[in-house]
RNA sequence: GGAGGGGUACUCAAGCGGUCAACGAGGGCAGACUGUAAAUCUGUUGGCUCAGCCUUCGUAGGUUCGAAUCCUACCCCCUCCA
């Protein structure tokens, strides 16, 4: 059994707050494997590196022993959405959510051990409350403390509009710490408070309170905001690995010390080795090509990781076309297909009028060759690469109708 | 229930009868330079059968030769009072 000063340590590596420190130590103290709590919202089973910060955590507690309940969060998914603005997205069914929680698993236990990991969902309990245990649940709380939560309180003094439910989401899930007996929760740190509101729910209810441990988000690839699918700025872990391969290069030299040490497994003195290589005068480049085989290779193997690493540079450092690349056939009449047409038929571009403008703009060629001329007409018989801007490719056919 | 403020493109935000497909900023995309990095410079950012045309300024009507701009009704958000 390793030490519950080293498991202490290992623990906070990459974690932005443990609440309370004290009580973890002593939590560990007893020797007993711990229930690690961490919930997710059943709405996006797309999982990207994002959200692997925090169950590359999880696979960590796992390693040290404890176990890890992995909770979805179906009841508060088919309430609706708790974000306020967009008050429309629609309810979510069961079969939907059930084949949500469904590719959920099958993502997460790229990382975890599904041994070591119990799947709950909190309909199972919040199902059969009623209207007056839920008022009940409310009465633990206050309109003050609920104020405290930053966004809220952004979105109060700012004279947007608050519904009621969303009070509830916090109780809600602060109640499914109670159910499940908790131990540790984790949660990015925009979750600190729900998190939180779980301890003082536990201990309304005569349990232990739980300890709390946040991650730091993850920034998407422009640096700045936070990795998410609705801002584009995402890495998914389904992704095929020469796109992630593309996408991880495009990270900045800054943000890819962030991506090691949220991402990587590799201990920390390796990555400050790194940092020092590159004092010393070596290629960012070639470090950041080591984050990139890595994380590919787990989320694919380590042959797909050279692959793609071999394709990378061909493509870019020798400007050749990739291998890869979605093959389209269209077919046309006898008159044949004017290019903006063929560009958005191929998806390369959104619409005739973006293709116009990316011509103009000496983004689009053909095999290589820069097309000048927006209006030329392409007939059937018509074979060869088309290209938009550095990164958009693809193989078109034109067919005869 | 009463009084007032407000809803403009991805976001913020100008415009308040014609020159508005709509200033500006951010973001995005593209080009140059590079390491598909950053920074910088340049261009672009509704759609189409693209030197022209069509549809956009909460929704629906109306006034006018002409409306994002004026009028009416409705919807939504916020503030204060109750």
């Amino acid at each position: 059994m390793i030490k519950v000063q080293e498991a202490m340590d290992l623990i906070a590596r990459g974690a932005d707050e443990i609440l309370v420190e004290a009580e973890l130590k002593k939590k560990l103290e007893t020797g007993k494997p711990l229930r690690i709590k961490a919930g997710f919202d059943p709405t996006a089973p797309d999982l990207h590196l994002g959200h692997t910060v925090l169950i590359n955590k999880l696979r960590q507690f796992q390693q040290l022993g404890h176990k890890v309940v992995f909770l979805i969060g179906d009841f508060t998914g088919m309430i609706g959405d708790p974000s306020g603005k967009s008050a429309t997205r629609p309810p979510l069914t069961r079969e939907q959510i059930k084949e949500n929680s469904e590719t959920y698993q099958q993502q997460i236990f790229k990382i975890l051990d599904p041994d070591e990991t119990e799947v709950a969902f909190n309909s199972s309990w919040m199902d059969k409350m009623g209207a007056a245990d839920i008022i009940r649940l409310a009465s633990n709380y206050t309109v003050a403390r609920m104020l405290e939560r930053d966004d809220f309180n952004k979105r109060y003094k700012s004279n947007q509009s608050i519904a009621i439910h969303e009070f509830l989401y916090p109780l809600v899930q602060g109640y499914d710490s109670v159910a499940l007996d908790a131990d540790v929760e984790l949660g990015g740190t925009d979750q600190k408070f729900n998190l939180l509101v779980g301890r003082q729910l536990q201990e309304t209810h005569g349990k232990a309170p739980q300890v709390v441990l946040t991650m730091p988000i993850l920034e998407g690839l422009d640096g700045v905001q936070k990795m998410s699918k609705s801002l584009g700025n995402y890495i998914g872990i389904d992704e095929p690995a020469n796109e992630m391969f593309g996408k991880i290069m495009s990270v900045s030299d800054d943000l890819m010390w962030r991506y090691f040490e949220l991402l990587s497994f590799r201990s920390l003195d390796e990555i400050n080795g790194f940092k020092q290589k590159i004092d010393e005068g070596e290629n960012p480049r070639d470090i950041k090509f080591l984050l990139a085989e890595e994380i590919i290779t787990r989320f694919h193997d380590a042959k797909a990781a050279e692959a793609a690493q071999a394709d990378f540079i061909n493509r870019f450092s020798n400007n050749a076309i990739p291998d890869d690349m979605p093959e389209v056939d269209i077919n046309v009449t006898i008159d044949g297909m004017a290019i903006a047409n063929v560009l958005k038929e191929t998806g390369l571009v959104n619409s005739t009028s973006d293709a116009h403008r990316m011509i103009k703009q000496g983004a689009v060629k053909i095999d290589g060759e820069r097309v000048e001329v927006s209006k030329q007409v392409l007939k059937a018989g018509f074979s060869a690469v088309l290209q938009v801007g550095k990164r958009k490719f693809a193989r078109v056919t034109l067919n005869n109708e």
